[in-house]
DNA sequence: CTGAAAGCGCTTACAG
DNA sequence: CTGAAAGCGCTTACAG
């Protein structure tokens, strides 16, 4: 706790001198002992105030090149980095993006996957402005959104990044009632009082759809989950949406849903296999299910991508590892993060205009099952 | 920018009645409209000193029962929150730990998985700590080392918990050089020179062995991974130390290794089958390799838990949703990520003691399957 | 038990 | 183009 006492010993007149040559060291780890040099070191070393040093640095246009590079060599000499402490304390910005660390085993494999790339985009992005991504957690949507009130009252951080939301999600409400700068990935159903990005999981479906028609197929069925789930809805939507533009007949009993499990792509498979109408693809909501599709059908003797085109969604870790290859739509998760932390930065620096949803649409990445 | 502005105002003398009166709020998202009270704001309302104010805070014993319940009233009529940037900038301290995202991709499915669930952990444990965890990423460990070294110089974090370590790793190097307080979560071959935190995978599989054992098993079998990486050699070392301890003989091509692939299971499971002294138990490195296991297994009329057992390693969410449910070992990955922050925190108060290394044993999770 | 002083390292008007 | 002043909100000795 009294890290400082040592530096405080009276410095002699040489001491930028000896600043130079001891360039600086830390004897113990974490005790500090020889205190970082400031932008005062870096002055007296360089002959100019303080206030000339933040300019060369913040603002160099308005210093001479002289100057300018009298400072630049006594920061490399006295390996001067700003401090950040100081910085933000000074601005009142701390340049940190709350986000809430996935919730464990919920989906365990699909879900995870995607948020752990989300967080994973995120923290790139935020990188990309200079802010890195703060992590909290709590035990539940209450205790999160109490957690977040208090780390943006605390100023712990400039605003938040949701994800994993929920219909009327108790963070999303409680952070617009504080007006606290925030935004979705995913909806919560208030879109109209907050910036919300989204990936447009009926267009995915659709494509599918598309590149299944464009090869001929007409027999195309949809695997995919019991309704509820907005994601789930949005692509059994998107199917189809997209085999009514393909004019295709919608066929009684192509569109097959069960309860997330492995089981599912066996038996939805063993189920079109049976129907008069047998389909020629299949479309379906998860890579996993249709990595048991591929796998059921090799069990009955089909090569898939030949006698069966078989589509997945969100080339998971492994879409492309599957035999054959699963073609399979990627979500823009990458496209999303950016989107959410310039549209947060927006708004942190005041940015007042109406809340927008922004919806991304996923990319068809043609491999050989489809 | 110029958000303070309206804050000047001059105040009339009825301030700390007026503020009273107008609860903190926002106009507009994030402008700060209302600059949020201060200590001094407190301070006036309670009509003592903001040192006493901070003391009551802090050092509630130092101040009268009395004053201490009026500046706590004043605390809560303005809402009063501490600003932490102006307490991290006077402490010199961020309460903020440095942590690199985990690696996309990389070994899909399971170090994803217990990566995943040690940043949740970590999360958790810095919470306790009143710590948060701020989230680093880099393309390779060159820019990581660079990264964590300009982290540390510009005082964003107090320090660092570094996971998927390799060995030599370029990132713990620097930390030492540099003589930053961090704490690494698997080895690095240079565990002289800092704290460490491992699990132990030899005590796993040797549990595992001498839960078979136990159970008048004689002929425990492993399927493992090629030597090479450390997780993968310690866990085939406890299986054949193991062995040793129950006093059973070493059969000759019970060992089985194989590079990790979706067909590892299987094929070796049809090779221990064909084995003239064919196991009754095996041991499998990883739960992924164990679900193969029993699906073979199944496939060849055999039924896991009865006729076959297996043991699968780090109770991986498909473990308890397999058929039958899979008996496993639990890496300690929530004693683990507490450890590592306990200890990262006696670094950064300046604990200069000789670097520990600690071994953490696996749980094993009787299920059904052995 | 309480308050006056000093300072953490930086930036932002502003005056020269 | 450069420097003197003020201030961001808090805490920590220290004096009363």
């Amino acid at each position: 706790m009294d890290q400082r006492a040592p530096a405080d010993e009276p410095g002699p007149e040489g001491e930028a001198e000896r600043a130079q040559a001891h360039p600086p060291d830390h004897r113990r780890r974490g005790t500090g002992v020889h205190r970082p040099p400031t932008i005062n070191d870096v002055a007296r070393l360089a002959g100019v105030s303080r206030q000339t040093v933040s300019n060369s640095v913040n603002n160099p246009k308005r210093v001479s090149s002289q100057t300018r590079s009298r400072v630049q060599s006594a920061i490399e000499d006295l390996g001067y980095r700003p401090n950040r402490l100081a910085r933000s304390f000074q601005a009142q910005a701390t340049r940190l993006v709350g986000y809430q660390v996935p919730m464990e085993g919920a989906g365990a494999g699909w879900t995870q996957f995607v948020h752990h790339s989300f967080l994973h985009e995120l923290t790139r992005a935020g990188t990309e402005h200079e802010q890195h991504i703060l992590l909290l957690r709590a035990e539940d949507p209450d205790e999160a959104a109490a957690l977040h009130e208090d780390l943006y009252r605390t100023r712990t951080v400039d605003g938040f990044v949701l994800s994993e939301t929920r219909h009327g999600d108790p963070r999303a409400r409680r952070l617009c009632d504080l007006d606290v700068p925030f935004v979705t990935f995913g909806r919560t159903g208030m879109e109209d009082q907050h910036d919300c990005v989204d990936v447009d999981n009926a267009e995915g479906t659709r494509q599918a759809v598309r590149h299944l028609a464009d090869q001929g197929h007409e027999r195309i069925a949809y695997v995919g989950l019991l309704p509820g789930e907005p994601v789930a809805d949005e692509r059994a939507r998107g199917w189809h949406e997209g085999i009514h533009e393909a004019g295709l007949p919608l066929i009684e009993g192509h569109d097959v849903r069960g309860s997330h499990h492995r089981a599912l792509g066996a038996t939805a498979l063993d189920q079109l296999l049976d129907h008069p109408d047998a389909p020629t693809a299949i479309v379906c909501v998860l890579d996993e299910v249709a990595a048991a599709v591929q796998d059921r059908a090799r069990a009955h003797g089909l090569r898939v991508g030949e006698d069966l085109a078989v589509v997945g969604f969100d080339d998971t870790p492994i879409a492309a590892f599957l035999d054959p290859p699963l073609t399979t739509l990627r979500q823009p998760i990458r496209a999303a993060a950016q989107r959410c932390v310039t549209r947060l930065n927006d708004r942190i620096g005041g940015d007042a205009s109406q809340p927008r949803t922004v919806l991304l649409p996923p990319q068809l990445i043609a491999r050989d099952s489809a």
